[in-house]
Order: C-alpha cells, then sequence, then structure tokens
DNA sequence: GGCGTAACGGTTGAC
DNA sequence: GAGTCAACCGTTACG
C-alpha cells in the first residue's frame, strides 16, 4: 500500500516540530526506534491521530510504529482502542473511581430492605439494576450492599419484622449476604412466619408509618414512596423520550448512525471532532463527547461540553462493554451515547467501516448473552 | 517478521 | 501539604 505524500511530510513534522514542541519542557526518554516519549504520559494528539490515519492507509501497524518511531505496542494500543471506542483519545489518567453508593443508590436499598427485610444483598443487587437504579457497571457489590444494610441503615424497627423473628433480626445482616442457596429456603420460612397484614407491610404499604427510629433515617415512608415512584417514573420518561427520539431520527435519516436525542444531538454537531482532535499540544486534549451518559441519566444538567478543566472525568466505562451501534439499545444509559464516531455526523472518516461494526454488534450481542447467564460466583456458591 | 499482551516504571488526580 | 490509591500512559519483552 502507498502512503499519500503529504502524509509522508506531515509524519517529518509530527517527528520534528509537533513532537518536540508538545514534549518541550518535559523530560523526554528516548525509545528503542529513536522516539522521544515521557513516561507515563499519552502521545500527543497528533501522533495518535496519525497512527490512525495510516492504519485506516493501509498501512500496516508495524510500519506505522517504524515510520512514527512509536512502539508498536503503543501502536497496537491505539489502534485496538480506535477499533474498540471509536476513540483516538486516551482515557483520562488519575482521579478517583466515582463512587457506586451515591445517596440515590442507597435511599433504594433502604426502600427495598424495608419494603422486604428478609431480601438478600444479592437480590438487591438485582434489583438495582431491574429497577434502573444502576446499570451493571455501577451497581455496588454484594458485599457493598452488606456494607451499606450493616452500616448506613442498620436494624429495621421491629413494627416492620416478623413478630416470630426475633432470630431473623439479630441475624438479618447474616442473611443479607447469604448464597442464594441457603438464601432462597431460609427466605421462604421467613415469609411463611408473615401474616397477611405483616406481609403487606413488609411489601411496601407503609402508609403513614414512620421510617425506623435510628438516627440514619429521617425520611418517612411516605416521601420514600413518592421518590421512589418518581424515580421510577423519571426513569420511564427518559427512556421513552430517548426511544421515540432515536426512532424519529432514525425514520428521518433512515440511518442509525447519528443516531441522538436533539440533546446530544446539539453537542455533536457544535464540536468538529476532527478539529478535537488535532490538537498539537497534549495539554489541549479533550473528551468531547463522554459526559453523554451522564447527561442522559439527568439531562435537565447543564448542556456545557466537558472542558479541559473537567479532564478528570471518567470517560469510558470500558471499552469493550459497549456497542458501536446506537440502537443496540435505545433504553440503554450507558450503551447508546458514548461512541464520538457516531455521534458526529461530520467524522464519517473516522468511523469504523461497516464490517468492523457488524462484527462489534456481534460480539456485543454475545457479551449480554454472557451477562445473562449465571456468574461463576453464583455457580460456585450454589454448588457449595 | 508481525502481532497481541503482560509486566514494568512512570504520571496523574481524587480522597 | 503529604501520602495513598487506582486509574492511566508508553515501552519492553515474550510467546
Amino acid at each position: 500500500m502507498v502512503v499519500e505524500a503529504s502524509a509522508i511530510s506531515d509524519l517529518d513534522s509530527y517527528l520534528t516540530s509537533d513532537m518536540d514542541s508538545s514534549l518541550s519542557g518535559a523530560f523526554g526518554e528516548t525509545n528503542q526506534l529513536g522516539g522521544v516519549f515521557v513516561n507515563g504520559r499519552p502521545l500527543p494528539g497528533q501522533v495518535r491521530q496519525r497512527i490512525i490515519e495510516m492504519s485506516m492507509m493501509g498501512v500496516r501497524p508495524c510500519d506505522i510504529s517504524r515510520q512514527l518511531r512509536v512502539s508498536h505496542g503503543c501502536v497496537s494500543k491505539i489502534l485496538a482502542r480506535y477499533n474498540e471506542t471509536g476513540s483516538i483519545m486516551p482515557g483520562a489518567i488519575g482521579g478517583s473511581k466515582p463512587r457506586v453508593t451515591t445517596p440515590k443508590v442507597v435511599q433504594h436499598i433502604r426502600e427495598l430492605k424495608q419494603r422486604d427485610p428478609g431480601i438478600f444483598a444479592w437480590e438487591i443487587r438485582d434489583r438495582l439494576t431491574s429497577d434502573g437504579i444502576c446499570d451493571k457497571y455501577t451497581v455496588p457489590s454484594v458485599s457493598s450492599i452488606s456494607r451499606i444494610l450493616r452500616n448506613k441503615i442498620g436494624a429495621l424497627p421491629t413494627a416492620l419484622l416478623p413478630i416470630n423473628a426475633p432470630d431473623l433480626q439479630m441475624h438479618s445482616s447474616y442473611n443479607s449476604a447469604s448464597t442464594p442457596n441457603h438464601g432462597s429456603a431460609a427466605r421462604n420460612h421467613h415469609h411463611s412466619l408473615q401474616s397477611g397484614s405483616q406481609r403487606g407491610t413488609m411489601n411496601g404499604e407503609c402508609g403513614s408509618t414512620s421510617y425506623p427510629s435510628n438516627n440514619n433515617n429521617e425520611m418517612t415512608s411516605d416521601e420514600c414512596n413518592q421518590l421512589y415512584s418518581a424515580s421510577l417514573y423519571q426513569a420511564a420518561a427518559y427512556s421513552a423520550a430517548a426511544a421515540a427520539a432515536i426512532t424519529a431520527h432514525q425514520l428521518q435519516h433512515n440511518t442509525a448512525s447519528t443516531a441522538v436525542i436533539p440533546h446530544f444531538s446539539e453537542q455533536a454537531t457544535r464540536t468538529n471532532w476532527s478539529n478535537g482532535v488535532q490538537s498539537s499540544n497534549l495539554d489541549s486534549l479533550v473528551f468531547p463527547f463522554h459526559s453523554s451518559a451522564n447527561l442522559m441519566m439527568a439531562p435537565h444538567q447543564p448542556t456545557s461540553l466537558p472542558s479541559h478543566s473537567n479532564k478528570a472525568f471518567r470517560p469510558i466505562p470500558s471499552p469493550t462493554h459497549f456497542s458501536p451501534y446506537p440502537l443496540h439499545n435505545p433504553t440503554s444509559k450507558t450503551t447508546a451515547f458514548l461512541n464520538p464516531p457516531l455521534l458526529d455526523c461530520a467524522s464519517n472518516s473516522h468511523r469504523p467501516n461497516l464490517a468492523f461494526q457488524q462484527q462489534q454488534h456481534q460480539r456485543a450481542a454475545q457479551h449480554d448473552q454472557q451477562d445473562c447467564q449465571p456468574d461463576t460466583d453464583s455457580k460456585a456458591l450454589l454448588s457449595a
């Protein structure tokens, strides 16, 4: 494959002016190929972009490595990342993992526990995802839920517990984290102890009963129910709005490639993704679209793009965990709006080819299928 | 020889 | 302000 002449001339500028300027002032090291790099810091955006461009021209990774004097491992990583996510941008460096046990999650756990004191932590975990409070990437672990039950929620009021179950009261935290096999039997037994009226109370028909009198719970059950209903309503409304917008857009353009709700479409068109990556300075690397998922979760929030000052924003949940197809799951908050090239109508040159997208789609479907299988830990626990 | 990837030492930013 | 932690980076070596 012949490399365009302009590409070769650009190459020289990368290896001289751009690379040197971006690394000036930093302590640069030299790799085996003679290229300069800063350990721990990403390659300049232009070099990253060049790697993608040369790859799309048909240049072999080993040749890209030699010509740009970037290690083949790095070329491999950048290309793999691009193929997986469609983004050439480096990930966010530093910072802490966002907390998954947000007040909203804790509140929902409290709700579930108060509705059904015999519920297990693993059941709560399932409910958090099925109720739309969390997705599979942000749902707390069983141990985290157990810790919340133990530390933040504490003992339930006796009024909400079965009359003949003082032992269950004592061991409620243990039961919450019990294994499914033991849990089912114990829980059935637990429920069998309840009278009809008690069961009704435990199922969330709280009426005006005040919440536990412990210091951690100041909200009434009515308020909890209102919050819960509102959150469900909101989630449903968001999903419906997103689905409607996507469908309308798809009908209008007969394509899935730019299926975004207007809220995000505005951002996508306002920011030229190609321009965004043509930064000669490493520090000017930005993440034009990575806040989309958050905005999807909270569309009432300001729509300002993540700026350089917001570079700590955790950009990509997991490159392998979302589909390049925006319509793969229109109601999903995490899979539909995170792929920059698919959001940007003007950046077709940066889009992975169709065959690759189809392959990715299949992989995503397989991945989803695998996610529906019982996890190995549960299997082990069941067989134990 | 080309490629994918684990290991490594380093940087970064939140806590 | 320093320390810790967990994310990221590119390079290197290995299969």
